[in-house]
DNA sequence: TCTGGGGTCCTAGGACCC
DNA sequence: TCTGGGGTCCTAGGACCC
């Protein structure tokens, strides 16, 4: 029995929300979403009417611009964005008890052991799914259903906007044959570039290419990539990992080069992601620092704990000395500093307390929890380090 | 045109151990 | 004094996704 996978992707998902939320962005025709336009970003998502002029996700605010001198730029907030995805996810789970958002404007269901139920097809359940989406959050997506993942969500960008599209099980191969290899998960630009030099850009010339040769052509990758265009792919959704790493970077306004300045905000950076892994009572044994040159050389410097912790203070102690001996590279280089990030990896859970415990951590322990009870009344920055308050004011000032 | 922020997964080399 | 092979952990970077 071939798995039944549904896919729902909502469609200009970003540029919807934030008409919802300003109403007098509701007949503004084009409209791109992810930063203001004098802002260094790309664009998270552009309406319809704004793709027409080549806008699309990904690009940078400053080419939109020029593609576009007369849309609308906004930015959204993704506290509404976070509200709406898990309110189409409640909807979602309507329908079936496996659920799964892949991002906050995707998600798999598994429609396994639905054959009596629907014995052909899975369209009708798919239709209605769409009406109740529209209905309960007033956003439009698209749903497409097949036998694994990929072809699900395929068949979902092929149905964009508001389309509904099924691959049933022996049909894999001909769906895939009129599709570019670049459509296909995990081909992205670089990997679809080095493959068209060899003349490889389609589906279908690796469906009928004998394996042997495609070897001989891009090596190991041949076999995997074969699977894909018979149309394979994996069929279980996993619900609930435990995530494998929590982050938190900034791009910085203007470039900066007083380090004073970037620790401050990698302290605040830090206390976030410290939060978040207490919230989620996880640990983490591994501390990345990212910084990103203003000429785009971009370096990792990271450290493995002898403990894993959750603690802000541990974590910066650690992020701290990662940076000082990085930036000592972007001094030698005379660069300033673009962007600033840290990631906590290495995670476990923090079920169980540890009771050898080193002297002293207890106390930290216990600061930090105040610090978090007090975050939980009155919002994250109702607590802050002195290094960031100082920040704070500089900033408003300026 | 000047390139976000949150992730996942993979590779490759070196250290270390048996 | 010139050396294996496998496993695991660690670091750094890169491709990719939305």
């Amino acid at each position: 029995m071939p798995a039944r996978i549904v896919h729902v992707d909502l469609d200009a998902f970003f540029v919807e929300v934030c008409r919802q939320q300003h109403p007098e962005l509701r007949h503004v025709e084009l409209l791109v979403v992810g930063g203001r336009r004098d802002q260094r970003g790309v664009v998270q998502s552009a309406s319809y009417g704004a793709r027409r002029f080549g806008i699309h996700a990904g690009m940078p605010i400053a080419e939109a611009v020029r593609l576009c001198p007369q849309a609308t730029f906004f930015q959204g907030a993704f506290a509404h964005y976070r509200t709406a995805s898990l309110t189409v996810r409640t909807v979602l789970e309507n329908f079936s008890p496996t659920v799964v958002m892949a991002s906050l404007d995707e998600a798999y269901l598994d429609f396994a052991g639905t054959e009596k139920l629907y014995p052909v097809s899975l369209l009708p359940v798919a239709e209605q799914l769409r009406d109740k989406v529209r209905q309960e959050t007033g956003l439009d997506c698209s749903v497409g259903i097949g036998p694994n993942r990929m072809l699900a969500k395929l068949a979902s960008d092929y149905a964009k906007p508001r389309g509904l599209m099924e691959v049933r099980s022996g049909w894999e191969e001909g769906f895939l044959a009129g599709l570019p290899l670049r459509a296909l998960p995990g081909v992205g630009p670089k990997t679809a570039e080095r493959w068209a030099q060899l003349g490889l850009v389609d589906v279908y010339q690796v469906q009928t290419m004998e394996e042997g040769s495609l070897v001989r052509l891009i090596g190991p990758d041949a076999r995997p990539l074969k699977l894909r265009a018979q149309g394979q792919g994996g069929t279980v959704l996993r619900p609930h990992r435990l995530p494998k790493s929590v982050s938190r970077e900034t791009t910085l306004s203007y470039d900066v080069r007083d380090p004073a300045e970037l620790e401050r905000i990698l302290a605040l950076l830090t206390a976030r992601v410290a939060g978040q892994l207490r919230d989620e009572q996880i640990l983490a044994r591994t501390v990345t620092m990212k910084l990103r040159h203003d000429d785009f050389l971009t370096v990792t410097r990271r450290h493995t704990l002898e403990t894993a912790t959750d603690l802000d203070a541990e974590l910066y102690h650690a992020a701290r000395s990662l940076f000082r001996t990085a930036f000592d590279e972007v001094r030698q280089r005379n660069r300033g500093v673009r962007l600033i990030g840290i990631a906590a990896t290495n995670l476990g859970t923090s079920a169980e307390p540890d009771l050898f415990e080193a002297p002293g951590r207890d106390r930290l322990r216990q600061l930090t929890a105040a610090v978090d009870k007090v975050r939980g009344k009155f919002g994250f920055n109702s607590v802050t380090p002195a290094t960031i308050l100082e920040l704070r004011q500089r900033r408003r000032k300026s």
